[in-house]
DNA sequence: AAGTAACGTCAACAATGTTGACTTATTTTT
DNA sequence: AAAAATAAGTCAACATTGTTGACGTTACTT
């Protein structure tokens, strides 16, 4: 809560930091995707179809209606990238056991090796950044995003 | 360089702990994005008209070719951005001064206005996140960020 | 004078987002 | 048991934003 005061400049919450975290914000995450992106394009892809088999990866089993809100895209976006998915073959469906108006939806065999090629490189990234930056750090910066986060998906990443 | 050791677990590196910042700058900038592209859409524009009056308001008199390589687009998709904010008096282009090939882009007043009104929503949303966080964490925060951006865009956020 | 660089522009196309409307299962409510 | 609500798929139309390729103009450099 107290901002640190270093001869006559606020080092903490001036207008220059905050503009420089925004800043960074959208570098990180321009370099955080640039990699992925280029495989995907090898394969026809985009990116929303990268997010969707990476939840489906991390939440195997997960419905559309989640993967919906998780993304924050409409039924019938999601819809288009889950279709060409599955008839690639990278994405399995399954009705729901309990209700089966539901689709669960788990990654193939083919689908669960483009993921781990894909986020390899993320991984790769981010294991590169956190070993140059450091554990406090780390934990610094997990606690920044998730109170950038809305509300709802703080907790979300495990 | 070195992991720590809790118990059983390693704290720092496990691929979990990984994982877990990849959907963290997922949902963050999700987040980070969400009230401003809610903004931007009264107005009839983009997330890619939003960084370009960004930029602008950043770096005064920034040319045509130093925005493409910031952003990372082709010119042919900056331009179609540029020209309707052209248009629409919220830029204004003047030839370069020692090079006159170039074009030196301004925000006029209406484009101050705009920029102000969707980096205030970012601003608020940093500044809550960095208060919660503390100072410590900011600076890992950033220390993080800088690593996961591609080199040449280090330092480019004061 | 020739070559290069910095734009602007037209065209065509792809990915990804939107809304609206309609259908089919299945579950829940009444 | 009938009616209503929910989950999902689909078709259509449209906007934003990205791409490549090609061509023209202006101005700087060699």
């Amino acid at each position: 809560m107290d901002s640190k005061v270093h001869g006559n400049t606020l080092l903490f919450l001036t207008d220059e930091q905050i503009r420089g975290g925004i800043e960074a914000m959208f570098f990180a995450y321009q370099g955080f995707t640039s990699e992925p992106d280029q495989i995907l394009r090898d394969y026809g892809y985009g990116r929303a179809h990268h997010r969707a088999i990476h939840f489906i990866e991390r939440h195997p089993g997960i419905t559309v209606s989640r993967l919906i809100t998780i993304l924050g895209v409409s039924k019938q976006s999601l819809n288009r990238v889950l279709r060409k998915l599955i008839l690639d073959q990278l994405i399995e469906v399954r009705a729901g056991e309990q209700d089966k108006r539901t689709r669960q939806l788990f990654l193939t065999e083919t689908g669960t090796y483009l993921e781990k090629k894909l986020s390899d490189t993320q991984r790769r990234r981010m294991r590169t950044a956190y070993r140059a930056a450091g554990p406090e750090a780390v934990a610094g910066f997990r606690r920044v995003l998730e109170n950038i986060m809305d509300p709802p998906f703080r907790d979300s990443a495990s």
